[in-house]
DNA sequence: TAGTCGTTGGCACCTTGTGACATCATCTCC
DNA sequence: GGAGATGATGTCACAAGGTGCCAACGACTA
């Protein structure tokens, strides 16, 4: 029999998302959510850093995913070739979490200092990106714009997932973004005969 | 006569800029801040919405510029096109201001905080340019993912402006990033003879 | 001279976030 | 089985960010 309830960690994560998602980011103090959890304040700090950081914890491991998945893609002809499998087998990932995953972004759209922190989640994710993609050989510029570009790709497919209108899974909404940004970069390439 | 010391919000914006230049952000309270500026703590909120805002207020005319440089940029075949040129454009702009511009960024640099900010302040940007191109006919989809692609050109070039290692001015790197862009994102495309 | 208006100051207050120390249940070792 | 050792939690005090409210002040107008 444990000394405390256990699982703080998770019990302090879902009372956070129950109560930004009744009440709103900003009307919600970190007292209450501690209190929610039984749980006091100190010790809400002592797993978190801050008031946001508890709604992105578990964010390296969708990292780590994706970094195996650009060193390990096959030959490439195109930097963001292996990007785009990374992609894919995030989207796998990510599936069967959709519901957890609505939630979580409804609160972040409405209050800009989450976004602010979700925006330095996918910049971290895109070096890191950049980084595998260097260990295969990729020019450095090259890395970092194939790099951003497949996170962007990824950020508004997923954008476009949550809403509540999408009835398509992720893997398709990331192979029409892919598509949509080729054309939208450069002019169609005529495939050789 | 003034009744007071005449641009207080210029007086807080170089005192803030100096101050989190000698000792760091963090170790700049906005008392202090104020009392450089010969004002007050309250004044300060009552100019900034926050303690790094005073870092970007500006931002709002390189926004218009780029704006209004997509909607009067020529025809184009490919929608990074007229953003390109829009670039171009900002980096004109840019060019004189570069000693501020690196103060800046290098400020911005030793502080996460600050750099969550700054991507705020570019997405917020990318959004316009985006509207901007579906003005002008682009679909949505296409519009988002040039925007955004044009905006990561832009800010991976400027990065490259600012470091004391460049000597190159700002156009030449976003054309530079630009065209690694494009090699990085498709093959090469084939020049109708 | 009185009234109005915009800028600033003063003050109380709440919240986030941290440091230092106390508590308390379990585990280990003797 | 009892004495620490350990690790998670609680308690308390406090600095700093940020806001609401009202007073003070100087100029301009009637």
């Amino acid at each position: 029999m444990a000394r405390w309830e256990p699982d703080a960690l998770g019990r302090l994560q879902r009372a956070a998302l129950a109560l930004y998602g009744e009440r709103g980011f900003d009307q919600t103090t970190v007292a209450e959510i501690a209190e929610a959890a039984g749980l006091t304040k100190r010790t809400f700090f002592r797993y978190f850093a801050d008031k946001r950081e508890v709604l992105f914890r578990g964010s390296e491991e969708l990292e780590e995913l994706i970094v195996a998945a650009v060193g390990s893609a096959p030959p490439f002809t195109v930097p963001l070739d292996p990007v785009a499998a990374a992609l894919d087998a995030a989207a796998t990932m990510l599936e069967p979490r959709k519901e957890f995953s609505v939630r979580r972004q409804r609160v972040i759209a409405a209050n800009p200092e989450l976004q602010e922190r979700e925006r330095i989640k996918l910049a971290t994710l895109a070096a890191a990106v950049a980084q595998a993609l260097r260990l295969r050989g990729v020019g450095d510029l090259a890395a970092i714009l194939a790099a951003e570009t497949g996170i962007t790709v990824f950020r508004v497919a997923f954008e476009r997932w949550v809403d509540p209108a999408n009835e398509h899974p992720l893997d398709r909404l990331i192979q029409d973004s892919l598509h949509e940004l080729r054309g939208a970069v450069t002019a169609a390439v005529p495939v050789a005969s």
